[in-house]
DNA sequence: CACCTCAACTTACGGCATAAGCCTCGGTCG
DNA sequence: CGACCGAGGCTTATGCCGTAAGTTGAGGTG
């Protein structure tokens, strides 16, 4: 790479530097990245890489930062929050699944990006304006979020033509009883998982969830999502 | 390794070689591991490992196959179908927890080991025996596996104290607003996530996921992991 | 005894991340 | 105008990685 086109191009940013990196991975899979081949895609050698990444792991948790910057934009919170957390866990299982070979990076990576305590501070305000209790608000939040997180993975790892496996069997072993063969068709093959995740979301919004319709309340009964009637104490290990 | 010694050491099989890999993960993290790392650990040279796995891959899709066989013996399938249903998606959140750094490893790498469908069948097999139409009774499980799954990631990835991050701060990066610090805390720190999944497992097993209590009819109403109800058309994407 | 099998070993290769240092610009200031 | 300098890209070099290919030697079988 002579001086000369080094002028043409535009020049290397962290920014440019992820964008490729995303395009890569969805373009080549996740395990073909490397240094050198990003570099080359950029039209440069690996090491000009250093000068705007800190290391291929910042590469990693940068392309997560561009996931959930997707996710913010796709999902901004709105006057109405039921409206906005269903379309939170409607981003997060668009845009995950939208990179099957990225996408898991988002539950992979142990890092929590600004976009995404952006787009969480907002639909929780949207809750408390409408005078949902603000833990209630936090706690349905993140049951959302783990259903949308567990439910895209179970489709991108499981199902077919979710961009990473054409078929169910491709994902057995070879040798396995027809009657296994069977269960795994059962379970991951003929649904179509996107129409039932969507049904699921708009329960837990429609107030499923909340059998009594009253999200506003904090009275201690046993909901999903509702931790305060429970003390330290129980059957639960491993606790901070 | 002289030969004497290859002599007193019990002979490698694939078993203990995926049981040496699980450890090692456990002990020094995923990507610490390497062929030539785990050879040593077993008293061997890396290369004698391709006598008992194919290549890499092989050794972590092992390792899957181990988890799911630990999540096998702790909830097998009984006779009473939602205590089964809930020990099942216990397991999945105790295994996958219990091994911090091996047990992303479940829903990152394209597999479905046989002690999966195994359990998976069983399960189906008890709910079908008491009556739940089949198609409910898998769409229940895997609306199940997902929320269990989804939430022992963010539990994982997203908790302080998880055997991953010792404090909140340590996921974020170091020049962030307190006002966004403060959401992290809100959202990740504060509560205890183990004791919210089990109400959330009980309740979408009480019935509240179906709310006439009748799981065994197949009326074609809208509820989680109920598609019958709905053609291959409307506004999903990606449809196979 | 002769032979075969097979697990473990040795050697070797190309690709990987990345540390250290260099080169050459364009801009800045005397 | 000319000396300087900082930044961004390049070169080189190191050590680890996965694994292909071929070797060795002990146990079992004829």
């Amino acid at each position: 790479m002579d001086v000369a086109t080094a002028r043409t191009r535009p020049p290397l940013t962290r920014h440019r530097v992820l964008d490729a990196a995303l395009r890569y991975i969805d373009a080549q899979g996740l395990a073909a990245l490397s240094m050198h081949k990003l570099g080359a895609d950029l039209g440069v050698k690996a090491m000009s890489l250093y000068n705007h990444v800190a290391d291929k792991d910042d590469v990693l948790d940068g392309v997560v930062e561009l996931l959930w910057t997707e996710i913010e934009t796709a999902a901004p919170a709105t006057g109405d929050w039921r409206a906005g957390y269903r379309a939170f866990g409607h981003a997060l299982w668009d845009v995950i699944s939208g990179h099957p070979n990225a996408g898991p990076l988002v539950c992979t990576r142990q890092i929590i990006p600004a976009a995404a305590l952006r787009i969480i501070r907002d639909h929780i305000a949207s809750a408390t304006a409408s005078g949902v209790h603000e833990q209630r608000a936090y706690a349905l939040l993140r049951t959302i979020s783990s259903f949308a997180l567990g439910h895209v993975l179970v489709y991108l790892n499981w199902s077919p033509c979710s961009g990473r496996a054409p078929t169910v069997t491709d994902l057995l072993s070879s040798d396995l009883p027809a009657e296994l063969v069977n269960v795994a068709e059962n379970f991951c093959g003929q649904s179509n998982l996107q129409v039932e995740f969507e049904l699921g979301l708009d329960l837990m919004l429609r107030g499923i969830a909340f059998p009594d319709g009253d999200v506003t309340s904090d009275v201690a009964t046993a909901q999903p999502g509702h931790v305060d009637d429970k003390g330290p104490g129980g059957d639960n290990r491993r606790t901070c």
